[in-house]
DNA sequence: CCTGAAAACAGACCCCC
DNA sequence: GGGGGTCTGTTTTCAGG
């Protein structure tokens, strides 16, 4: 599962993960090599699934979701047919941005971008007539500090 | 700061975020429209902000970075200075992927990507020493049910 | 594994509608 | 604001070291 990279690979990540729109030529020049073996590196490392797709970051503020929670879940109901809709739910909806199961007594956490309080609670109410749900607590952003898609290398 | 986009704009974000590497010809295709339109469109979105950058999706597991935090901070200092230091080390930090200051009685939450757990207690020891904490809890995922970069349009 | 060249392709920008 | 064409640069492939 764990891909062996070298300096050179983690490099181009580096700069992928920066600005994926840089040309070989250009990759090539501030890694020291050429466009070639940039080009069969890149190639092996999407074929390992190391790089997994190339994306447009948009600003939320911009498109009007600015609203942003983070929804801590508690639940009852821990059987297979439960958590198979309730993930069904999660992927379903597209202004969950994040799911995680958690460890220790929160079972779940979510991001949950939407374009104001009124929309998260619509969303809210459609998550709990859809699925049972013991606790909800939801943390409303004042302030996005920082959001990077950028992995440490 | 929000931006008057159509329905237009709008198909063009939806692909661009599931692939942003599509030629101008087959986005054009994809929306009904040709090259120029297309091109001008995505220009005006980048100049407006709304497309802030092009970048490549990696996935944490195959870099070996298997554990996600999200961490909750309660503070007890609220004083210009305290706050200066504690966002310039959560952005000097490349671990942690996300930071937000909340509404309510816990005041900062952030996510967190480390190789492991050692390298998790690294990050909070070091974090702790350079700014005073009232009081953290850690919430470990132990699978990422989603997590995706688009946003719903 | 790299270099260098060649071919196919896409981007950027024109002018005309 | 949209459409077609063109020049330029980039990606992708391939032969050879």
């Amino acid at each position: 599962m764990v891909a062996r990279l070298d300096e050179m690979d983690r490099k181009i990540l580096v700069l992928l993960q920066e600005d994926a729109s840089l040309s070989l030529d250009e990759i090539a020049r501030r890694v020291g090599s050429s466009k070639t073996p940039v080009w069969n590196r890149i190639r092996r490392m999407r074929e390992q699934g190391v790089i997994l797709k190339q994306t447009a970051i948009l600003d939320p503020e911009a498109l009007g979701l600015e609203a942003c929670f983070f929804v801590l879940i508690r639940t009852s109901e821990h059987e297979a047919e439960w958590q198979r809709r309730f993930l069904q739910v999660l992927r379903d909806r597209p202004e969950v941005l994040e799911a995680h199961r958690l460890a220790g007594d929160i079972d779940y956490i979510l991001k949950v971008r939407v374009p104001n309080a009124r929309a998260y609670d619509t969303f809210y109410q459609a998550l709990i007539s859809e699925v049972k749900i013991y606790n909800v607590t939801a943390l409303l952003s004042m302030e996005e500090i920082k959001a990077t898609t950028v992995l440490p290398l």
